[in-house]
RNA sequence: GGGAGCAUAGCUCAGUUGGUUUAGAGCAUCUGCCUUACAAGCAGAGGGUCGGGGGUUCGACUCCCUCUGCUCCCACCA
């Protein structure tokens, strides 16, 4: 051990980047297959431009933790980093810089665009690794890898060919979720609906009569009226008798007077709005179908901006907000509009932009899902793969159940390019690369050549290449080639072990890993899956950009140390709970770096000698050895159940409470004396374990402390140390030694109470089976100067301070000093209390049913209390009357 | 509209198949202490009858029903 002077308190700064760097020296994050057995987590990839925020923080810490104690119990531990290319989120801040530079998307071709992209990406693409490595992340960055990197943009490609020649990805015009200011498809996930109050539009139809308006009309209520140009018949319920005499008429559209039929069909619901329906197949997913089923025409006036185009006749440029307004004047100017009310409605808006989504027909892919989605939820059902909480599996059933086909495409540059080529008679062909292409395309016309064809414009939805990602990260070659033999690196590391992760993408992202692993390579992707809560403020509420409520963790972790921030985010952290943070958790955390830093200073300055271990050290080691054991079984069994919080918990609790206010205090040497070599070298030892059982929580304070606590050789460390194994150890003494810091409680508590010094030594009387090693124990931790063990209390005990601990009974004696009626109050109020205890006992015991029913033990456990009761009742009875007599 | 979950001390949460001295922890609070490891600390103390109601049971925080409140997910009522 270093005899250095230390500061009074713990300075993160000084050591952190200091064995960051040593660890990265020395590759100890590094993994390759071998013949120990493997534990890989991959990293949720971060959005290749992102910074780290409060989320991030707490998913990279539990994978941190999980990944350093599979490193200290042996395994052969890998921690894959990585980045998402993001293709919507890229696109649009790349297109934003861009503006504000005052470069316009449209003016670039492809390549210009992508080679402004990939300079961004080079840019900004590692920021948020680079804070990961602030926090501690032992992620192996020699395999860090990126979503389009070539290997994995391959596997994309080959993965979208796999699944177009087995006849599941499919090309056709369907309503999509249009976002009009990305001017891309959204699939169905990335549509957040959000309540929002709009106007519900009575609108008044004429009906036709060759043509000429009559002055009979219906009433239609809407809330686009801006689409009414696109109307393509009037709707009503076959069954609703207030309508009958519209059967077969035609109607008028107001304003553009273009005639259009009446249909029935019992989609309609006669309670709501008026009972008719307008019918506008090209801008509502529900009048599109009805629209098939009766062939109406398909009339799309808004552009993909959202403003109206030339179809629409009139209003034609405006985007379709202005529209909405312009028109419901123009309306109300022509005598078109009845009324209009207050209405609220659920309005699906852009995940990424925030813009309100328009529901537009247009030419998508598509991967079919049913199929995928079975299996995937069959590896669930049958806990091959464990969600944990597992609450989560009824979401998870529900949602493949219910789901949809998956559109892959999207209108952007930034992603893999959909790898479909057109022959100029508009009939295409899928392949790997252009060349492959090619050949095909001759099969259907010989005459074909290179730049005939035309490569899709289009680029695959970003999750069509994270779920590739456990695979691809570790054999590339292997994502979208079910045949292909995996590497040994997949062979090792796959399938890997947990996934932490956020719930909000369980559908976007992990079912989807099941589907790709599943169809790949006949496994499943990981076997438990983390989900963890969302970060909140102390208010509950959502951390974000726009509240200002989240703090930046890169200053938070220059503020409290980044161990100190690490437990501060792990100690209310359930599995799945919300986490409500507040700085406090944090300021918490690092008070218990300082804590384990000023313990160190102390041990650190003992000078060692050869003398006689004291019984109360002997016994203190005794006790804490065996209840060290203990506590590394339950941590253990906290680590197993993914109770984090728990077993973090737990280990503080040991640390703080067991260790220092109990353990050290007993063992140390009175100011300026040495201490015996015995209790130093068990208290080293004891110091070394909870070093390392603390290190996957705060690796940077307990590799300091570690290194520091005896000599230690060039490259090591305590990150490849083992966890120390749990010991038989003897639960009985523990109780003993629990028994005897209750009296040592008990007679701090006299102390408070009569104002008296904890220098005065006081004497202990004691009547009961009181373990007699513990004297030692309590004599030195509470003064005592005198302590004996009696079968019956003379006078002047009987007349002290007086507690009990179980059925055992402690008097000290204090002339002068103990107030009668005070004293006599007290045992009044605790006789009531007993007494009170005891009826409820007795009726119980009294209860034939319960006597009967109750297993034999609960029985024996309540006999055990009522004569423990009856006992202590009593003594203090016998108590009373001694005052009395006084 | 459908589905799921939650409601335990001031706050954040445990409470493992209903029964171990009349419910636990951390933080916060209150009272003493600047006692040479630590005031980012030490010692002590107070505080809940487990959201409301009903039921099952010898026995319920723990199971069932119902009400109330909150959260989340899913959903095409114009």
């Amino acid at each position: 051990m270093k005899n250095t002077e230390l500061s009074a308190k713990y300075n993160p700064a000084e050591v952190e980047d200091k064995w960051y760097a040593y660890w990265l020296k020395n590759r100890f994050f590094h993994s390759e297959p071998d013949e120990r057995e493997p534990y890989s987590i991959v990293i949720p990839p971060p959005n290749v431009t992102g910074v780290l925020h409060m989320g991030h923080m707490l998913n990279n810490t539990i994978q941190d933790v999980l990944v350093r104690r599979a490193r200290m119990t042996g395994k052969n531990a890998c921690w894959v980093p990585g980045t998402d290319h993001a293709s919507i989120a890229t696109e649009a801040k790349v297109v934003a810089k861009l503006k504000a530079e005052g470069i316009d998307k449209t003016s670039l071709t492809r390549d210009e665009f992508l080679k402004h992209a990939w300079e961004w990406k080079e840019k900004h693409g590692g920021i948020i690794l680079e804070q990961l490595k602030k926090l501690g992340a032992s992620c192996d960055w020699e395999r860090t890898k990126f979503t389009m990197d070539e290997p994995l943009s391959r596997a994309v490609i080959r993965t979208f060919v796999h699944f177009y020649k087995k006849g599941l990805i499919y090309r056709g015009v369907r309503m999509v979720n249009w976002d009009p200011q990305s001017l891309t498809a959204v699939s169905d996930e990335e549509v957040i609906r959000k309540e929002t109050p709009s106007k519900l539009y009575y609108l008044r139809y004429f009906i036709s009569e060759n043509g000429q308006a009559t002055s009979d009309y219906i009433v239609i209520a809407t809330t686009r009226p801006e689409t009414i140009m696109a109307d393509a018949a009037v709707c009503i319920n076959p069954e609703d008798p207030r309508y009958q005499h519209l059967r077969g008429k035609k109607i008028l559209i107001p304003l553009i007077n273009r005639e259009i039929p009446v249909i029935e069909d019992d989609y309609v619901t006669m309670d709501f709005g008026t009972g008719c329906l307008k019918v506008t197949p090209a801008h509502d997913i529900n009048d599109y179908e009805i629209g098939i089923r009766h062939r109406l025409p398909v009339l799309d006036i808004i552009d993909e901006h959202g403003c109206l185009n030339d179809k629409a006749q009139i209003l034609v440029g405006e985007d379709r907000f202005v529209a909405r307004k312009k028109i419901v004047k123009m309306l109300d100017e022509a005598g078109h509009l009845e009324k209009e009310e207050q209405y609220s409605s659920q309005v699906g808006y852009s995940e990424r932009t925030n813009a309100v989504i328009e529901p537009r027909l247009s030419l998508q892919w598509f991967l079919k899902m049913d199929q995928l989605a079975q299996g995937a939820l069959a590896r669930v059902e049958s806990d091959e793969i464990r969600l944990i909480p597992d609450k989560f599996k009824n979401t998870y059933r529900h949602w493949m159940e219910n789901v949809r086909d998956w559109c892959i495409s999207r209108q952007l540059w930034w992603g893999q390019q959909i790898p479909a080529w057109y022959l100029p008679d508009g009939r295409f062909v899928v392949e790997e690369d252009a060349q492959a292409a090619l050949v095909a395309a001759r099969e259907l016309d010989p005459a074909i050549q290179l730049e005939d064809l035309r490569q899709d414009e289009d680029v695959l939805d970003t999750w069509f290449s994270s779920w590739l990602w456990p695979i691809s990260v570790f054999d590339a070659e292997k994502a979208g080639d079910p045949n292909r033999a995996p590497n040994a690196e997949l062979a090792y590391y796959f399938p890997t072990n947990d996934l932490i992760t956020a719930p909000d993408i369980l559908f976007f992202w992990v079912a989807r890993m099941i589907m790709a692993a599943d169809e790949f390579c006949g496994e499943i992707p990981f076997r438990n899956v983390y989900l963890t809560g969302t970060v909140r403020d102390k208010l509950g509420r959502k951390m974000s950009k726009s509240l200002g409520n989240s703090p930046d963790p890169i200053q938070l972790m220059e503020q409290y140390g980044a161990d100190g921030v690490r437990l501060g985010m792990l100690l209310c952290s359930a599995a799945g709970n919300d986490i409500l943070f507040d700085e406090s958790q944090v300021e918490q955390g690092r008070n218990f770096c300082n804590k384990i830093w000023n313990a160190y200073r102390l041990v650190q300055g003992w000078a060692v000698t050869e003398q006689e271990q004291p019984e109360s050290s002997r016994l203190a080691v005794d006790w804490f050895r065996n209840k060290l054991h203990r506590t590394i079984e339950t941590v253990n069994d906290h680590f197993d159940k993914f109770r984090i919080s728990d077993a973090l918990m737990t280990m503080y609790k040991l640390f703080w409470d067991d260790f220092c206010a109990w353990y050290l205090e007993i063992i140390k040497p009175e100011y300026g004396k040495p201490i015996d070599q015995q209790t130093f070298e068990a208290t080293i030892g004891f110091f070394d374990a909870l070093l390392k059982l603390l290190h996957p929580i705060m690796p940077f304070i307990t590799e300091e402390l570690w290194q520091n606590l005896s000599d230690r050789a060039a490259g090591e460390t305590i990150m490849l140390a083992q966890q120390p194994k749990m010991e038989a150890y003897d639960a009985q003494l523990i109780d003993r030694f629990d028994l005897g810091t209750s009296v040592i409680a008990a007679l701090r508590n006299v102390r408070q109470s009569k104002g008296l010094s904890p220098k005065e030594a006081l004497k202990l009387v004691i009547k009961g089976e009181f373990p007699q090693e513990m004297i030692a124990v309590v004599a030195r931790m509470a003064n005592l100067s005198d302590c004996v063990i009696t079968d019956e209390f003379d006078d002047q005990a009987a007349a002290g301070a007086s507690f009990m601990v179980g059925t055992i009974e402690f008097r000290v004696p204090l002339t002068g000093l103990v107030d009668e009626a005070e004293e006599i109050a007290k045992i009044e109020a605790e006789i009531v209390r007993l007494e009170g205890f005891l009826k409820g006992v007795r009726a119980k015991l009294s209860n034939e049913k319960f006597v009967n029913h109750a297993p034999e033990q609960v029985v024996n456990m309540e006999r055990k209390k009522e004569s423990d009761a009856m006992t202590k009742i009593a003594s203090l009875k016998d108590q009373l009357c001694k005052f009395s007599k006084a």
